[in-house]
DNA sequence: CGGCCGATCCACT
DNA sequence: GTGGATCGGCCGA
């Protein structure tokens, strides 16, 4: 089942964040599907949130995005090198988002292997954020994609998340701090990163 | 308009 | 364990 409207327009974006882990994200890129198990988050709690692009209410061209209703698709370049995937959630207005860190690597393996130039695909290939939009072939580009299908899977290209029945142990999710983000003082230390031992 | 820096990754030691 | 890649976004002048 494709995660309806209704899941991403929730305030709680930390809420969110924990129930993804265990959802699978979907890419149809140049007519090619690929997807992947989502196994680590982190949440960015718009405007209270100074690891968040959109702390303050910070609005450009970049952050339009993550103002937008619930269940878009907010990517950026990061390092100049890597696009980031993020989920899009609460409602419009409120800057709320969710960085997929890794995903498990499902359907469309070998797709995969050919994106990130290897030769085997498990789960290490899948395992940060600038991978996870490496092997599912998302760019920079597509930020402000809808996440939302109300007919099913999209006939051409597009971006979705799937609900595929699998509910993580409760007592297997890991709560720590975020990565990469030292910038934001006290923030930095909230539990906002969620994942999956193994 | 110039300069700094980043929600990272990989090769190399 | 560490440093370089690499470039758009953001801020200050």
């Amino acid at each position: 089942m494709i995660l309806p409207r209704n899941f991403y327009t929730r305030d709680d974006v930390v809420l969110i964040a924990r129930e993804l882990l265990g959802k699978t994200l979907y890419s149809s890129i140049n007519g090619i599907l690929t997807s992947g198990l989502i196994t680590e988050t982190e949440a960015y709690a718009g405007v209270t949130d100074r690891a968040s692009h959109a702390f303050n209410g910070r609005r450009t061209s970049r952050t339009e995005v993550m103002f937008m209703a619930g269940g878009t698709a907010y990517v950026y370049l990061c390092y100049g090198v890597h696009s980031l995937f993020n989920v899009v959630t609460s409602f419009e207005g409120t800057p709320n988002a969710v960085l997929i860190r890794s995903v498990k690597p499902m359907e469309g393996l070998e797709a995969m292997k050919c994106r990130n130039g290897k030769t085997s695909m498990g789960l290490r290939e899948g395992t940060g954020p600038g991978k996870v939009s490496k092997i599912l072939g998302i760019h920079y580009s597509h930020s402000g994609w809808p996440l939302v299908h109300e007919k099913g899977r999209p006939s051409g290209d597009g971006l979705w998340i799937e609900d595929v029945g699998i509910v993580p142990d409760p007592a297997l999710i890991i709560a720590g701090p975020r990565i990469g983000v030292d910038y934001a003082g006290d923030d930095a230390l909230l539990p906002y990163r969620f994942r999956i031992s193994l």
